[in-house]
DNA sequence: GTCTATAGAAGGATAGAC
DNA sequence: GTCTATCCTTCTATAGAC
């Protein structure tokens, strides 16, 4: 239960652009789930929908980016921490029967052809995700361009591997996506760690 | 120019829902687009704009497929081909500024959790792509669930390439996304190749 | 049996009551 | 400034003209 209605209103958007994504949600769903008004959207958000979405992308974006940055550094290392992660997000699938995965992405694909101010939005969270990838590879140890690389790598396969799964309601996608991450970024260490 | 009413409106329909999605797509829109009389969609389509659509995803997922065949045969081996492909992906998403990439990814994510049928369809296509992708594999000569595996990595690295090359607008997701599946791919030859 | 016109619901957005 | 009622458009779907 979120304090304010704004907040109310970005989190129950952000979860029914998991479900039906940016065209299919509608505003009077929207306020209905969030018990709010229908005038309130367009109080918080006087540019509307799109506005309203490019807001939730961002905020999605940086708390997706925060639980990243928690896993990794609760893990003694980062095959250990990447390892966490890919096991954390197969849990989630499978507990939420498959529908609690990335509403950035599912966004991305709808808009990023005919919609250019919500497109930059969803690049501007992958672009700092990315940044926050390549700050960790680096710590460990590698260039900063082989490290960007496996930033770009483990998102691409996350997001590819939830295209999979939630589509054959199966976590395998996601595991395997999980441990050839893993072994690309073994690969790259300057000394080859094991993830226990 | 497809010769019947019926292609015409199925080809409209995939390159629509690659632009606009599933829910941002109007049949209204599909039929201005392709030339035809509106009630020309329920007579070719009875059950409207779902059966339509379940239509569309299974006939892009089987040219799809023709088309991996293809860039595959023509390939001395199999490095080779995936590299090909991949380099392709990139060539084309490049010249079509971004906007031609796969349909059924982006449909998948919007109704995967909302429109059970469609879903269905989805893995239909993903599960024909990860069985083509393992006979080839196998055929080069690893283990058979070492194949399915590195086809699974395959088609996520390329679908995840995709958002991110999509949302940045730039080719290099891809192009690193296809270095990774390549490397995979070689560690797990009994002979390992190298592209040219 | 090809095509038009329209029904009925839902979409985003706004005006204005209180 | 919180909330309701309504506007106009667009949606899918259908009825029926020809």
């Amino acid at each position: 239960m979120a304090a304010t209605t704004k907040e109310r209103i970005m989190d129950t958007t952000a979860e029914l652009f998991r479900r039906y994504g940016y065209t299919g949600t509608g505003l009077k769903q929207i306020v209905a789930d969030a018990r709010a008004p229908f005038g309130s959207i367009y109080h918080h958000f006087p540019g509307g929908k799109e506005q309203l979405a490019r807001e939730v992308i961002l905020r999605s974006g940086r708390m997706y980016q925060e639980l990243f940055e928690t896993i990794l550094g609760a893990a003694p290392d980062v095959v250990t921490g990447v390892s966490d992660l890919f096991a954390g997000a197969a849990e989630l699938l499978r507990q939420t029967g498959y529908a609690d995965a990335c509403p950035i992405a599912t966004v991305e694909l709808e808009v990023a052809s005919s919609n250019e101010p919500l497109r930059m939005a969803t690049a501007e969270v992958f672009e700092s995700w990315i940044e926050a990838g390549t700050a960790r590879f680096a710590a460990a140890g590698m260039p900063e361009e082989k490290a960007r690389e496996l930033a770009i790598v483990l998102i691409a396969n996350l997001e590819g591997a939830f295209i999979l799964s939630r589509a054959m309601r199966d976590t395998e996608p996601v595991r395997i996506a999980g441990a050839t991450t893993i072994a690309a970024l073994q690969a790259a260490l300057p000394n080859a760690q094991r993830a226990s």
